[in-house]
DNA sequence: ATGCGTTTGTTGACACTGTCTACTGACTAA
DNA sequence: TTAGTCAGTAGACAGTGTCAACAAACGCAT
């Protein structure tokens, strides 16, 4: 085409071209033959820069993770360990919702628009509802009031640690972690006996 | 075609074959023309009865909600509500180990296999090494004694916990729970807190 | 029973996709 | 000068979702 580019050029504007067509329409909309078309290139240049559309995916994701754990690289040191930690966990936080699209790349589904098929999500409220109604029987059997709202917080730190678990489990962090065969098979009841610990229900808990 | 089927059989041939086709080679590969080949009728007659690729997913994704739902209600009721909600995190992560695809469904991701592009994932590695070190910190302050292992174990919960908690605020659990606002905006922090005491960085936490 | 509308399925087209192969031109080292 | 590599182009192919027009089978009121 007519318009100049500098050697190298070309990969780096498919990266972030591809990155703003997912921004704009979504993941499933991406096609390289769109960025080429965005790009006033022919549909094939792409292809001398990735072997395939999803090795541009995949640099994407990639850098996702490299910006991720720069973020919390990012957060202070202090003489305060038990701050720091705090702070990261704000850090993790507050990078999944300033960056949602590299957090959604990373950890995010691909499932049709819950906005035009409501009907679907139906059955995570029913799941939900299971798990605030026993967690009620746990606070109607202490001492102390409490309040709906309290359950609803309570339910919604179970029901996030729990998924985040099970996540973890199920995705190939534990191959990529290198640990060992003891830490991996006790990882699920050392997470729930903190759970528990947490909300209450496990009075004490080794280390 | 010469196969007889009693009335809406073929919607439910359809579903059946769809979550066969994700089961054995992905959800990307799901397409209804494949569907329609293997039942052995016309490209276009799963569109008798769905309208669009969507929505064949999202009536799975749907009955992946609701068996999700019943496997949870299907714990257990005794007079120790302790000891059913600790089961009910069980068969929690049960169902979600002995039914992946439909877990997957729910709450997975789309992304490129992370087999066949290794690299991707060596930022969730330096990201894990990161909370790990803050972590050994913590433990190196303490007067108990510890090894790796320990702190292995607490990075992993601390990270699926912080982990599902945005997966759930990035998702549109929060819309369809109908949660106060105070609830909603509080999930936060009463999360942090949690998981902080529940490995022994706050010392204590209100109800 | 007869005709008619509805349901279910078929066939053919269209625009779109990823990817293979073959080509062109520019730059570079011998 | 010449040979080779690199970046980009052009055309083809099989596959996809979806639209439109058609055909056969069914229930049902007359």
């Amino acid at each position: 085409m007519d318009v100049r580019r500098t050697p190298g050029d070309l990969r780096e504007a498919c990266l972030a071209e591809a990155l703003a067509i997912i921004e704009q329409e979504g993941l499933e909309k991406l096609s390289l033959r769109d960025v080429a078309r965005r790009l006033g290139v022919s549909h094939q240049a792409p292809y001398r820069h990735f072997p395939s559309r999803d090795h541009v995916l995949a640099e994407i994701v990639r850098r996702a993770y490299a910006d991720f754990a720069a973020a919390l690289r990012s957060a202070p040191v202090t003489d305060n360990p038990a701050g720091d930690s705090l702070a990261m966990g704000f850090a993790y936080v507050q990078f999944a919702l300033s960056h949602p699209l590299q957090y959604r790349l990373m950890f995010g589904g691909a499932l049709p628009d819950p906005h035009q098929h409501s009907e679907m999500m139906h059955g995570a409220r029913d799941a939900f509802d299971v798990l605030r109604h026993t967690l009620g029987r746990v606070f109607a059997e202490r001492p102390q009031p409490y309040d709906q709202e309290a359950i609803d917080r309570e339910a919604m730190f179970v029901w996030s640690s729990l998924h985040g678990l099970v996540s973890l489990l199920r995705s190939d962090a534990l191959n990529t972690l290198e640990l060992s065969q003891e830490t991996r098979s006790g990882i699920t009841m050392h997470a729930l006996q903190r759970i528990g610990f947490a909300v209450g229900i496990i009075p004490a808990v080794p280390t």
